[in-house]
DNA sequence: GTAAGTGCAAACGGTTTGCAGCCTC
DNA sequence: GAGGCTGCAAACCGTTTGCACTTAC
């Protein structure tokens, strides 16, 4: 059996941390440069596996640029969209009953069931402005 | 000088047809696959090429599927969302006024400005449902 | 001791680009 | 006939995977 419980480790301690003190979204690349700029010897497999792992236990929110290249962020457990900086990528957690009621609503009058939404407002911060 | 306009290809036309006659989002590999097997011997960077055109001309909507994969579909020029069923991939157009507003407020709440937003309802249709 | 975790390098897959020839205007 | 457009192949780049080694438990 053993369904593969989370050992652990110095290299997933390292990335928690680090996660945990930028308060923006940052791209598992961008994440792995600044640990290796920091002295660490971690593998870039390393991090994704681990950020892998992360999404998996809702401990990180992931969203898409317009690339497609994934960012990664640590985020409060429960449901919330993001108000996020174009600039420097700051992100502001926010919360919308009155659009999950809407896309709800919106979603049956189309016959649709097993409904999901996605939510991101982008813009320039007050600090980016200037 | 000459600001490159947009030429007409027989290419062209027939990649505009194909997205016009499918009322749903597409890769561009999807598209590549069937304009072959229709007998064409398009190239896939003519594909790409295109649908970058098109998009770059409003003509075309993206959205960026969970695995960093692009689909493409014809949509009417205004702004507006989508409701779009996951296994089939049928696309309704909504408008969303309400999101509008409520998007524009919360941002300015927050000290931005420069306001975008993305808004992607996804669910299982009807037909697909049974 | 066992199996999850790690680091490396190679593979993968979607997308982009360089280039020689073609075709629209 | 000039310059955009095309098709091919190679390059790109973020991400995943195979493998042998290490380490948490």
């Amino acid at each position: 059996m053993s369904e593969g419980f989370t050992r652990s480790t110095k290299q997933r301690t390292i990335i928690i941390d680090l996660l945990a003190r930028l308060n923006r979204f940052v791209s598992a690349q961008e994440l792995h440069a600044a640990l290796r700029q920091a002295g660490s010897t971690i593998g870039l497999s390393t991090v994704y596996r681990n950020l892998a792992t992360l999404t998996k236990a809702g401990d990180i929110d992931i969203i898409l640029r317009e690339d497609g290249e994934a960012l990664y962020r640590s985020c409060s457990p429960q449901h919330h969209h993001h108000l996020l900086c174009k600039s420097c990528g700051t992100t502001v957690e926010i919360t919308a009953e009155l659009v999950e009621a809407w896309s709800h609503d919106i979603a049956h009058a189309h016959g649709f069931s097993d409904v999901q939404h996605t939510v991101e407002i982008v813009g320039l911060c007050r600090a980016c402005r200037s």
